[in-house]
DNA sequence: CCTAAACTCTCCCCCTATAGGAGGGTAAAG
DNA sequence: CTTTACCCTCCTATAGGGGGAGAGTTTAGG
């Protein structure tokens, strides 16, 4: 099938699916005659599991390696919890740094009268 | 002063100051004939009130608003408020979206068994 | 005074993961 | 046969810089 159908059946934009397959994430069969590209179910299903996995806050170079350990039925599963896991641990330390950040700036929004007077503890607090 | 002691002043690398000259989020002054950027206190100011609003996970444009709010003496507190609280507001976002895929992850990872056997329900899920 | 090191300049490419659009060929439906 | 809907490649942009080339400048030491 065609981008258009097979960019339908796996929920990604056209724009997306022919990134894909410039970055040799998912690569189609090639159209010799007129250079369109030919995608079959199974690459619709890579497709698919890769956009799955970037719902899951996978980068593009983790969809690759999950994709192969998908594409290897010997892999043990060791070497895709161990990714998961260390996808956890990041997005547990992002969520440290945001809950510091959110911390520290309510402490600041709380001292700040946020009225018609110039005199703001914010302003204060990032000139020091 | 010249770039790279305003650069060690503000915490910033040269390369970044530099990037906000182009951007016209701080402009100093340039020596004629050398072309030379040639930075004030103020403006080492400026570059410090600038790293500490990115810290404080404000973008740029963010930035360039807290700064021209910064210069002016006679603004309200309330917008600088209302900035803030936004930026709160987005980080809570951000947070409540990192929580659902980290709990996701974590209730697939506790289903793998992480072994060498190469049934994943990790992968599995991600194939659905 | 001269030279070498340390700075500085502009310009260009690189990164993530797309989106938008120009200009041009192709396919399918009426 | 024409229109419309696709498809192609190539360029640009996004945020916020990093790395480095090649060339000019300044400063310190001998």
């Amino acid at each position: 099938m065609k981008i258009g159908k097979a960019a339908d059946l796996s929920g990604l934009t056209v724009k997306t699916v022919r990134h894909y397959a410039d970055i040799k994430i998912v690569s189609p069969a090639v159209n010799s005659q007129t250079g369109y590209r030919d995608y079959s179910e199974t690459d619709v299903a890579k497709l698919q599991f890769v956009g799955k996995a970037r719902r899951f806050n996978f980068s593009l170079e983790e969809c690759r390696e999950l994709l192969s350990l998908y594409e290897d039925q010997a892999r043990p599963s060791r070497e895709v919890k161990k990714l998961t896991l260390a996808k956890i641990a990041h997005i547990e330390e992002k969520m440290q740094e945001l809950a510091s950040l959110r911390q520290q700036l309510a402490a600041l929004a709380e001292q700040c009268s946020g009225d018609d007077r110039p005199n703001c503890p914010i302003i204060e607090e990032l000139s020091n």
